[in-house]
DNA sequence: GATGAATGAGAGTTCATTCAT
DNA sequence: CATGAATGAACTCTCATTCAT
């Protein structure tokens, strides 16, 4: 009978929210952003289409916060000392990298997919720019204490290598040890 | 004003279907499946909306019939001996798929774009396999001969990395020699 | 701290009914009856949405009740004898009709918004006839009295007359002076 | 069987456009802009809601060339010459404004209810003024001829007057011809 | 072969209203 | 008395597809 506390509506939110978020990345990876309804989310996430709009103010923000949150949450999980890479943390790197596209196939291949999109990409690309480039910058700066000539190269080659294995992990599932052990030979590790 | 005969008619609808593919592979490319609409297709390729269902049961017989005839113009055009790789016609190969990419970036974008949606591809995945598959027999063999304990990993591998460099290629233009002799150095070729 | 007695709950009912219809007038003047939300109104009146619905039965019910409170209120204002009429309270009640336009334009803004929308306004219709039923008697007598053969039909000129005047003050900002003088004028006073 | 030529292409779009507008004004009238729908504008069209945005680009542009039709076509038929108004012209524009609102009440109806509302009129403005512009200064010449000391704000009451009777007129049929002559009075004419 | 008017389903979005707390 | 989460109907608008000509 009394009425809810201000926390507890912040705790409904939340919650919800969540629920939506989680909803969505599973349509919109399925059919990417312009295939994917909002109704199908709202059906997918068990609430009505109506209450979508009150906890995103569009689909364009829908998607956009959904990319930052997963994008921040899975960079962030990298423990590897960014500023100081050397060969373990290089595989730790790796391994991580192939481990987090187990726990959250849904998001990359949202990622993926919408990596051809412009259009949609643009979104998100301010913040998704922020968050890669100390990655691009610690991996220069190992490349080139390993003695490459180019190591800006040699990170967007290393960089493009990561994404095809991860790409086609997800989709059609490489071995992962092979890879991750080749990756090792590549660069004469252990 | 003498009347068509049958084989002029024939070429008519072969050029205008040309036509269509053409304006459709531009504006699919640029927006993706959903995202693009038969009106703007129809207005790129300058017909009426009505005649693109003269040509085409509907969008979804565009996409794959246009996906099907660009996949197998462009593996077509891969000279090599598939059945009997070497140093040499690897190198021609990957060589040969970079420059694949500049001369149709269209194509590559609307293909890496949909690799992500299974609900789209699987429409012409039957058709790719097809193509694909004598491919992959041959570079199974090739890293047979070159001594690799696991050649159908190597491959697999070997395309997923083909694949990385390609996609990063495009969208945001790897350095191509670069790349390539990264390879060239991973196989010890040369 | 102490338990509210029934008045003061009355008075509290009261005064926020009062803060719910003085939001809603400026939101409905606005944006008019369909184009205003009760989000909107809420949010000006700075109380929650659920709430409007404690003190108005729905949508309709607020501008019925709010056009019939200022209409009264206003009406109610004119001081003049309405059943003996003569120059002198003519000339005070078109003085008092444009500085109740000054006073509260925004009502006036939305009830001519209004009255072109049969729809809306028959909610309110029966009321406002009941108002202005006495001037309108008030006012043929007077004309009346004035020697005119018509008198009904002079009302309704003199009232078509102020409605434009007052419409055109409120939108347009007409020499308010020089329309009193001009009517004076008209009817041959001071 | 031979396909429609251009001409009857631009014939069906003419009617059609026509029928519409016809709807859209009986619509709109009765309802006002933000309580008129789409659907509602179809039905009583008879053509499938879709089809609306065929002929125009959304419901803002639908009664903006509405007005603007209907505008200039009103103002067109006065055929006053505006640039040396005298007391017989004066008479004929006020009786073809009377007879103006009999020919089309709907317009009249639509024109005053928007008056009040500033975000959809501002959308017709420009072109509104262009009109009413000349009509102005053709008055106030007029009044500055009959001796006026302001005949600027004597044009403004004149126009109020108008106003005031002809939105009376709509709404609750004032007698014409008596307010005709009562102006007349007011001008000492004839 | 070719046109574009026409449809209808469904997209994104808003909003009056209800209700558990 | 008061909140805002939740709903569902209706809104504006888009688009694949059909069809008369």
């Amino acid at each position: 009978m009394s009425p809810r506390t201000p926390q507890q509506f912040e705790n409904i939110r939340t919650e919800k929210k969540q629920i939506i978020m989680d909803a969505a990345l599973e349509v919109f990876a399925q059919k990417s952003y312009h295939g994917a309804s909002i109704s199908q989310i709202a059906k997918v996430a068990g609430v009505s289409k109506g209450l979508m709009y009150n906890y995103f103010k569009n689909k364009e923000a829908l998607i956009s916060e959904l990319l930052i949150v997963q994008f921040n949450r899975i960079f962030d999980s990298h423990k590897i000392n960014i500023n100081n890479i050397d060969d373990h943390e290089l595989v730790l790197f790796i391994e991580k990298s192939f481990s987090l596209l187990d726990e959250n196939p849904e998001f990359w291949k949202l990622l993926f997919g919408l990596t051809m999109q412009t259009e949609v990409l643009e979104i998100i690309m301010p913040q998704m720019e922020k968050v890669l480039e100390p990655f691009l910058v610690g991996f220069t700066k190992y490349f080139a204490s390993k003695g490459f000539d180019n190591p800006i190269a040699e990170t967007q080659f290393f960089w493009g290598i990561m994404d095809g294995l991860s790409m086609d992990y997800i989709t059609m599932g490489l071995p992962k040890e092979y890879c991750i052990q080749r990756i090792k030979d590549i660069y004469k590790i252990d």
